[in-house]
DNA sequence: CTACACGATGTTAGCGCTAACACAAACAGA
DNA sequence: TCTGTTTGTGTTAGCGCTAACATCGTGTAG
């Protein structure tokens, strides 16, 4: 074996100090009320003069469960998700949890290679971003036997629990938002839909609203750009170019979009005189810029505490109401559209759009 | 003892299945080239149909190490934090290491909770931000004998190893380029400096160029703001109403600054003809706005892989050159602030700013 | 006064893996 | 041929902790 490392303060070490077995440490320090109130004293204080912390690592194995969720999120440069990850935080924060966080780029090897890596760490549950998984990231979350939490989509199968909201949905009727505000000939600015469920709904969304609503759609109204102010800009100055007769564009996120009405901003293009520009997402910036991002506001915070606490109830064993919990969204109307017209006498748009394909 | 879950594949099973010992099966995975290419065949096919993965707990405990490193930051809703954690989490994925992740809030407590939370992980290394720690934070880091290393700082005392910039030294030099271009009444806002070492310091930069290089100061040119786009634009009206006379606000950080920026623009203040503004960061959105922010370009994902790769090296047993890394600066000069002035005759302005106090 | 419950603490036996050493077979050099 | 070395694999003994059961003392009811 590896020698242990002698200056290593193990609970054997605190044991001896205060006079007590190993296992009476190891309750007063993991279940206090077991251990009548001197013992307990006296463990706390020889825990304090030795600065002993009790090895997770020793305790997991023994116990066959950790303290540790695991989460994969795409990008940590998109502050969307950054807010996902601080409602997770603050619920696991106050539950003693840790986070184990990893980055998938958008790659679906490399969410393998991480689920992979958590549950060789014995995660107690993993948090995933989106619905689309490679076949043995699917197959290691079945043998696994923990909570799985999917977040940022609600449709479709769950592997087991899902927290978000329809990206279809919130797509539909953001075109339906613009086209009640008389729009007609909209364009969509698309993230890149490469293992990326969220965009392609967002692009279904953005397809299906067209067509149901009878909007003048073309192919050539579409556009794909990764996920920065600079494309954002670029893809509208080509987009307003090659297809003058566009009454506004629609962005599949608020970065993009206000990369765009940066840049319109400088070519002197009016807006939303000229043309209009919608957004996806409601960051904090896209109530500063001017005029005001239209956009839709998104449950970013409340789908990462709502994740962690279906598992923090799961893993303590209580039964949760839902395995998929829908938070819903918001559509923001500011200064980059015009505002919705009042109601025409026939309102025969649908009522609200189906539930994805 | 817990019962073992029958359900889980072990190691033993694997190599039952492939007909080898543990040890074998121990070594095909982790040291290949110490297994004949014939039983490694065997053993990865054992692998493969029992959907096993190595449960790395019992390894870090039987080892005596684990691949986890553990990472503090303030928050993550900053995305300057985030560049560095991609710095990081580059390196890592590449070497094979976990990253457990903590946010403070900046708070020493907080962070005291996380070192020790990570510390009994068995994190094999640490990543913190800043130079300001709790007194037990310290003495947890001195006796854990592992790679710690300090970030976003260079100044003073390290406890192991440090990687980032002078904040003082940035920040003096800010100013310093300000006056170059004939500002001499400047404004300050901070970010709070509570168990903040880094917003103190480019307070203290602020003060000393001011006061060196014989600019109009007074403590009502300073202001204190927390890291939102609508606090700088607060912050900024305040202070330009209350003291008028002010040629240029500088704002430690770039979010404030463009927050302000956008105020200007909605209340028709001439950027930079009635007061310039200055940043610090050089975000994305810096060059974006109308006109671009004047800021300071920070190597914030240099920092994180850097981190990292002064990590993993260590871990290998390979010697760092120095403890210390110091990564630089470079002020971007744009448009909301006058250019600087070609050198009057005598440059009567010290060459370099001390390295701190 | 005995029997029993209960609360507090201790003893024992692993959790799944790896370090260190052991050993057998194959090979090389004298 | 013998010896030493190298290569590939196995055996043994934990790593530090906790679950389960054991034990001991005290209080309480009959």
């Amino acid at each position: 074996m590896a020698k242990r490392d002698e200056t290593q303060v193990r609970m054997e070490d605190v044991a001896k100090l205060a006079g007590v077995s190993v296992i009476t440490v190891s309750r007063a320090l993991r279940q206090p009320g077991k251990v009548v109130e001197q013992t307990r004293t006296k463990i706390m204080q020889a825990v304090e003069q030795t600065g002993y912390i009790p090895n997770l690592v020793a305790g997991g194995l023994a116990s066959q469960r950790t303290n540790v969720v695991g989460a994969v999120i795409p990008t940590i440069t998109n502050s969307i998700f950054a807010d996902t990850i601080r409602g997770m935080s603050d619920v696991f924060a106050a539950a003693g949890m840790q986070l184990l966080l990893g980055t998938s780029g958008y790659s679906l090897l490399r969410e393998e290679e991480l689920v992979a890596a958590m549950l060789g760490q014995r995660a107690s549950a993993l948090i995933l971003t989106g619905a689309t998984h490679s076949k043995r990231t699917r197959a290691y979350l079945e043998r696994a036997r923990i909570p799985v939490v999917e977040t940022w989509v609600v449709d479709q199968r769950p592997i087991d629990l899902r927290v978000g909201f329809s990206n279809f949905d919130v797509s539909y009727a953001m075109v339906r938002h613009l086209a009640s505000s008389g729009y007609r000939r909209i364009g969509f600015v698309s993230a890149p839909v490469k293992a990326n469920d969220r965009a392609e709904a967002r692009l279904r969304g953005y397809r299906e609203a067209a067509r149901d609503l009878g909007l003048t759609y073309k192919r050539s109204y579409e556009r794909q750009a990764a996920f920065s102010f600079r494309h954002g800009a670029e893809v509208f100055v080509d987009l307003v170019e090659s297809e003058p007769a566009l009454e506004a564009v629609y962005f599949a996120n608020d970065i993009l979009a206000i990369g765009a009405l940066l840049e319109a901003q400088r070519r002197g293009i009016a807006i939303p005189d000229h043309i209009g520009i919608a957004g996806f997402d409601d960051v904090d910036l896209a109530s500063e810029v001017n005029p005001g991002l239209t956009t839709v506001r998104l449950p970013r915070y409340e789908i990462g505490r709502v994740a962690a606490e279906l598992i923090t109830k799961t893993l303590m064993g209580d039964p949760v109401p839902s395995k998929i919990v829908d938070l819903g969204f918001q559509i923001i109307q500011r200064g980059t559209t015009r505002p919705p017209r009042p109601e025409p006498d026939a309102p025969k748009l649908p009522k609200r759009a189906r539930a994805s394909r």
